[in-house]
Formats: structure tokens, C-alpha cells, sequence
DNA sequence: CTGTTAGCGCATTCAA
DNA sequence: TTGAATGCGCTAACAG
């Protein structure tokens, strides 16, 4: 096979183990160092991982955990974090489980026996108890995990959906749906209470018929349109609370031929190429997307070297771009 | 550490060799397989990967490398290759090399100094040379890649845009323009060549000045728009021929408020999504992406097992979707 | 069909 | 600081 730690110690006339040292960062005189450096260019010589797995137990790798890969959410974010870990020379085992509990076990255990050094995770859907029982670093991604030790990235998410209920409210509606999602998520939730204070705020009584859950799919935000327009008293506004709700709504106004920003007014979640292709421009929240990947990623990375036994949960700011889609009524 | 081959032979009163030749699919005896299958229940064991990488020097891992991770076309054919491959016990590094040549012959030694088995690549802005020197089973996806000896999966590229701009001139136009992204990539070379064709059969001239060429971005997509519409005779149609223009040109045109189906005529590509949440709803070529992505892991797949020297080009067939965005003149 | 044996390349003792 | 020796868990060659 290839070139190996012995004959780089050969060629600089020093013991295999010195070499080791070398590729380790421990300290070894300058000469030697000098002489290795060159001996390891000279012979093209690439440490191999598996020998080094074998010893360590420790694969440089980590796994990625997802509900769903295929996401507007997940892409930037996971493109992010790509990239930045392998910068420090970690390379990354993606998976997704479909939004399946089971699934989502075995994908896990697949990565464990991968010996992967560290997992983020989207933790929806997802069994809580098997991350609990593993025992490398951890970092979640739009969710704080109860029980479970392990640093957090999150948005402001009640803050910002306060925002956007707000907005809505200052253009004189009282009849505001909002597309949800399931009820047990903690984005959700969050998102949820952000929107029931506003209300309550402002002295809105919310028909709890507005308020509509599902899963977190286009289907769900199609459907949840249809309910809502048949209602005999249907909202003036909705507000989807993620991507895919949005696409759903969105598709379901389209097909009844309903005008945004006229008929009903609108606000959305995440999706700025689509909230500047509809006509009129939607009024979003924005997620910083990538920041959100370089935050988990330099969470994780820490976690790797100095091993700090203090839990963080960083919370991103969101914004909410307010463009032509919630009309005055 | 976990348990190892050898307390498995223990249990099982065997050696480890006969273990190994379990763990291999080797055949052994009913008796023998037995006792070891349920020793390895019994003491929950793993293969320890690294082990038998350094062994064999096979890591069980693919490399997908892309120019960009961040597209609709790359996620959902990532994700079934991904999940596929699992199923295999394959576990995959993917890579994006953000379109840059550099960054992609970096990525690439990565994977291989991780010893991948077989990788899938989207060979654009790359520098095909790397490719070459390559030893392991090589899948190409969305192209054909001269010189090097892979196996790929295309799509008729050619025969749909011929189809599609055939749908735009029985409408009437005769002033066509195609919004074509790099002049050097092979899948954009075979629209245009379809648009060309479905042009000339027709006895359409086309002014130069309607074929746009730059990146495969947004923004060529945007700027695109704008040069046309500033021409003196601007086209009465326009396709797009891949997402990103697609997208960009949609969002230049909603900034000049130019109506679709009305003003001007468009076709577009692969993004279902916003070809349903536009008003009216849009004409666009969907690729078979599901199709795609299975199609790539079984060639790979085939060639790991058995190392065949035939080397197979697939072609699948995208569809035209057939909606509202082209309107008669 | 089964078992014995050797060694893949590295990190880590421990003695010098 | 350095080096000789050891073994991580597995597979492959070969002898039985």
C-alpha cells in the first residue's frame, strides 16, 4: 500500500514512534522535526486513518442527524458545517431518517458503530432516549433537548413569531390562522406561543379553529388552507410557520385563485427565493441559515478539543423582512 | 473496549478465523453459524470498522463529491443515494467543492486519504484529470465524463429542451430565448443543442443575442432577464434551463412586474415547488431526481460487488410538464 | 470446512 | 527528548 510512518522514519533517520510524536503536535526537537517534514514531502506520506482509528478509537468523523435532508432548512446548514469541520479535518456522515423514529435509531446506531467523534442533530421525530445514552458530544440544531446534556443552537423563535403576529396585527387584522405543525415540537411551540401572546397582547381572542396542526409538510400547509378558506368565518391572515407549511399554503392559495396581499394577507417562514418570486413579495422570517451551521459547527469543534464540561444553548436573532404581503384591512 | 472476534469465537467455541469467515458471508457450517449468530446476539457485537479497514483497506464508505450541496437538484439525489447505500452498509462522505476547481482536488484527496470504495461525482468545474488518476469505481452523475473510465447517469437532456421549445413555438413564438448557464458544461451544451435543433427544424433564426450564457446561478438567471427585456426586440418567451436561472429569471421578472403567461412566455426547469406557487402556474422540464439518485447507488453498488469491465452510460427520460406559463401569440 | 499464525500502521508505554 | 517493544481487531494464507 502506501507510505507508512516507518520508512518516513527511515528516511529521516529517526525511530517510528518520534514520527508519531510529530504527526501528534507532542514536542520533538527542531531537527528532527525539520527532517521529518521533509521525509514526509518527499515520500507524499498520509497518515492512515484506519490504523490510527484502531489505536484511538477516535474516527475524525461526524455524524449528521436529520429528519430530512432534502429541506430548504437543512441544505444551507448542513453545507455550512461541511465545511467549516473540514477545515479541522473532519469529515462528515450524513444521514436522514425520513422522519422516522426507528429509522432514525438505526441510522444512529450505524454512525456509533462508525465511530463517529461527535453527532449534531435536528432531534424531531426522534427517539430523545438513545442520545442520551451515548456518550460522545452533542449538539442539537434548532431545538433544546431536555435530559440530555448537549449544547444548543436556536433562534429567537418566539420572539421573532411574536414579530411577525405583530405585524400582522398593526395592519388591523383580528382574524389571524396560524399553520403549525405538530404540537409536540419545540420549534413549534415556541413559534405558537410567540404568536398567541401577540394576540393576547393586543387584546385578540384567537378562535382556536385558526390555530391549525400537522406534520411539518407541504401536505399539511395545503390542506390546512383548504380548512381554513371553508370556515365560515375564514382569517384575513395566515401565518405558516415553516418552509414546507409555506409551499403547502402557498400551492392551495394558488389553486383557488386566491390574491396574497389582497384577498388574504400572508406571512411565511425561511424560503426567500420563493417570498421573491410570488407576486406580490412575501413577508417572511428569515432564519440566519448560516450561521446557525457555523455556530453548531464551532460549538461541536470546542466540545472536540478542550473537553469544557459547561453546556451552551445559543440563541440566533431571526428577522423578519417585511415586504408587500400583509395588506391593510 | 466493545467486544472483538474473539470472545464471539469463545463463545461460540470456534476460532476467529471461522468468525471472520461468518462475518464474510464465507460459507461455514449450519452448526457453526448458528452457534456464532447467537453469540453475537448474545454479546451485542460490532465489527470494529477500523480494523478491518486496515486490513483489507476498504473503508465501506462512498465519496459524493458536488460542486454545491446547496440545490434542488442535489438534495433529493443525495438523499436517496444515501439511504440506499445504507442499506448496503455503505456509509458516504459528501463533499461540495462551491463550483471551485481547487477546493474540488482537495476534497477529493480527502476522500481518499479516507479511503473511499467508490465515488459519485457531479464533474462539473472540475478538473477531470484527478478523475483519471483515480482507482476505484467512479459514477458520474448528470454528465459524461470524456476519458475516464465511469459509469454514468444522464438524463435525454437534449431530446426534452427539444420538446419543450417545440412546445413554446406551437404557440406561436418565433422569438425564443434560452437562458443556458456555462457554454462549457456537457448537460447545458445539450439543451441548447435541443433549443437549437427544435429552432431550426422549425425554420426559426435565432438571434444570438437571445442565448445567455454564464454561471448556473441565480443571478445569471436575474441579469439575463433584464438584458433581454432591454433589447429593442425582446423575445416573446423565454427557457430556462435549469433551477437556479429558473429562479433568478422569476425574480427578475416579478421586479419588473412583468405578468408570466400574459406579457411573456416561460418554461422552466426541475423546481415543482415553485412552479405551482407561481400564478400561473408554470411549464417546466421535471427531471426524474428520485430516479436519478437510485440509479447512481445501484450502478455504483453493482460495481463493487461484481467488477464488471462494461462500462454503462444511462440515459432516463425527464418529463414536460405541461401548464400555463406559455401562452398563444 | 476449520484453526493457527502473522501482520496491516499506528499510538503508547517505559526505559534509557 | 528518544526509541524499542507491544497490541488495537481483523482478515488472509496456509496447513490440517
Amino acid at each position: 500500500m502506501g507510505v507508512n510512518i516507518k520508512q518516513v522514519a527511515n528516511r529521516a533517520n529517526v525511530s517510528p514512534a518520534t514520527v508519531s510524536k510529530y504527526l501528534n503536535g507532542i514536542k520533538i526537537s527542531a531537527k528532527n522535526y525539520q527532517s521529518i517534514e521533509n521525509a514526509v514531502k518527499e515520500l507524499n506520506f498520509n497518515i492512515n486513518e484506519f490504523a490510527r482509528g484502531l489505536r484511538t478509537n477516535k474516527s475524525k468523523t461526524i455524524g449528521i442527524l436529520l429528519p430530512e435532508l432534502n429541506s430548504p432548512f437543512s441544505m444551507p446548514v448542513i453545507s455550512v458545517i461541511e465545511n467549516k469541520l473540514m477545515e479541522f479535518g473532519y469529515s462528515t456522515i450524513i444521514c436522514d431518517f425520513k422522519s422516522n423514529p426507528q429509522l432514525g435509531k438505526q441510522k444512529l446506531d450505524f454512525m456509533m458503530n462508525k465511530k463517529i467523534d461527535g453527532l449534531i442533530v435536528m432531534p424531531y421525530y426522534l427517539d430523545i432516549k438513545i442520545l442520551s445514552e451515548i456518550k460522545i458530544p452533542i449538539v442539537s440544531i434548532d431545538a433544546v433537548i431536555e435530559n440530555v446534556d448537549c449544547d444548543c443552537v436556536i433562534i429567537d423563535n418566539a420572539k421573532i413569531s411574536y414579530e411577525a403576529t405583530n405585524y400582522i396585527i398593526e395592519h388591523g387584522h383580528k382574524k389571524i390562522a396560524a399553520i403549525c405543525g405538530p404540537e409536540n415540537i419545540y420549534t413549534m411551540q415556541e413559534r405558537l406561543k410567540g404568536y398567541v401572546n401577540a394576540c393576547s397582547d393586543n387584546k385578540i381572542t384567537i378562535n382556536p379553529e385558526y390555530i391549525i396542526y400537522g406534520n411539518a409538510d407541504m401536505r399539511t400547509g395545503y390542506e390546512a388552507i383548504q380548512k381554513l378558506l371553508d370556515m365560515t368565518e375564514p382569517p384575513t391572515a395566515v401565518f405558516a410557520v415553516n418552509d414546507d407549511l409555506m409551499e403547502g399554503a402557498l400551492t392551495a392559495l394558488n389553486d383557488r385563485v386566491i390574491k396574497i396581499g389582497e384577498d388574504i394577507s400572508f406571512v411565511g417562514f425561511d424560503n426567500v427565493i420563493i417570498a421573491n418570486i410570488v407576486n406580490p413579495k412575501l413577508s417572511i422570517v428569515v432564519q440566519p441559515l448560516q450561521k446557525i451551521g457555523e455556530t453548531a459547527a464551532n460549538l461541536l469543534l470546542s466540545k472536540l478539543r478542550e473537553k469544557s464540561d459547561t453546556t451552551k444553548i445559543i440563541k440566533l436573532k431571526a428577522e423578519l423582512l417585511r415586504q408587500f404581503s400583509v395588506c391593510k384591512i
